[in-house]
DNA sequence: TTATATACAAACAAGGATGTATGTATATCT
DNA sequence: AGATATACATACATCCTTGTTTGTATATAA
């Protein structure tokens, strides 16, 4: 029997973008054909073909639907002018990230799989604009927090809001990647919390 | 014509190992072939089995022959109890590895290969464990150079060197990352020193 | 000088992987 | 109720890719 409900076809959907993340994670996203994601999603790749086009195409599904919604939160966290110190906010917002990771499986997934099992050639490489992209508007959120920070002498020295935003955001991207090597978590995941805690009081006065 | 002699048999050895990096930098590990590298190499198959088993033993190969030089001479850097403090000790090692990648285009190529062309599954997950080793031995290196400027008074406030040699290594590892991914340098690469240089400022008395 | 191991080139065999084309049962629309 | 588009499954053709095997000229050792 073929032909499904239009709700039901949206559920195979998701069935093989949940099977794609399986198998990428597993295999590495070269080494993943559509047969794979298939097998794992109990379809055929004929279903595949008829809701992608082709691998890069779940590839994108995946990374979208776990980085938009990452996204907006991390924007929320860190403009809103909320009940802690800018300093407490950024990092909380960080924090949060990692808790994320840590309760969100798929989300960690993703990341893993974006991090250490993909290959960033042909149709790929423009993803590497992109997170290059993300990284900047992260950057200049955390650099509107220092701000504030500033304005409320938070911030011991002279350091410019501009040069600590950078510094945090590549702590924090060098955290990600070490907390996605370390998968037997030995090494970060389990002080990850205590190494941002750290970074930020170094700014403290 | 074949049977070169001994010398010329370690020539085209290498020149399969140049071959193999210029390939896996423009189409990733994965989708470099056997022949592909062959081609790039001027030789056949043939050639490239006679000297290697497989593509991974080609892969460690290139990854051997950047990698190790690197690690010994971080040592240095930041073992030696020079004519500088060691906080500029740490400044300059990271700085040094910063040139290092600008100038050494082979090196420069094998960053970026491990980085974002490659798919750590399989035969090539043993080498995330060999990378968190590196990090290891190099936050360990640093924080001993933060435990020399700890008694010489350098520090500010009251971190432990531990935490600093944490930061340090993480910090230092997302600029790696960043100033791999920005291929283009208007982001990262023309202002590392700089970012390095304010990294350790923040530590300064 | 001859035998042998070396350093490859060329040919062979086999299994995937991809994309497309075709078949088909059934929602859904009219 | 019939027509049509949908949501797949199945079958087909093509193109790599890999590993191995065989061939061969020549350094090198004995």
């Amino acid at each position: 029997m073929v032909r499904k409900t239009k709700e039901d076809a949206e559920l195979t959907r998701q069935k093989i973008i949940d099977a794609a993340r399986a198998v990428f994670l597993a295999r590495g996203v070269s080494r993943s054909t559509l047969e794979h994601i298939a097998t794992q999603a109990s379809v055929t790749r004929g279903a595949v073909y008829w809701h992608f086009k082709n691998k890069t195409e779940i590839f994108h599904a995946i990374r979208e639907q776990v980085l938009l919604p990452l996204i907006d939160r991390m924007d929320d966290t860190l403009t809103i002018d909320g009940a802690y110190d800018p300093l407490t906010q950024i990092e909380n917002s960080l924090c949060e990230t990692i808790n994320d990771l840590n309760e969100n499986i798929e989300m960690r997934q993703v990341y893993e799989i974006m991090m250490i099992k993909c290959e960033y050639v042909e149709e790929f490489a423009t993803v590497l604009q992109q997170i290059l992209n993300n990284c900047s508007s992260i950057t200049e959120k955390i650099q509107i927090a220092y701000e504030r920070a500033q304005a409320q002498q938070l911030i011991a020295g002279t350091h410019s809001p501009r040069a600590l935003a950078m510094d945090t955001h590549l702590f924090f991207s060098g955290l990600l990647h070490m907390w996605v090597k370390d998968f037997d978590g030995s090494r970060f995941r389990f002080q990850a919390n205590d190494l941002i805690k750290a970074h930020i009081n170094l700014r403290r006065k």
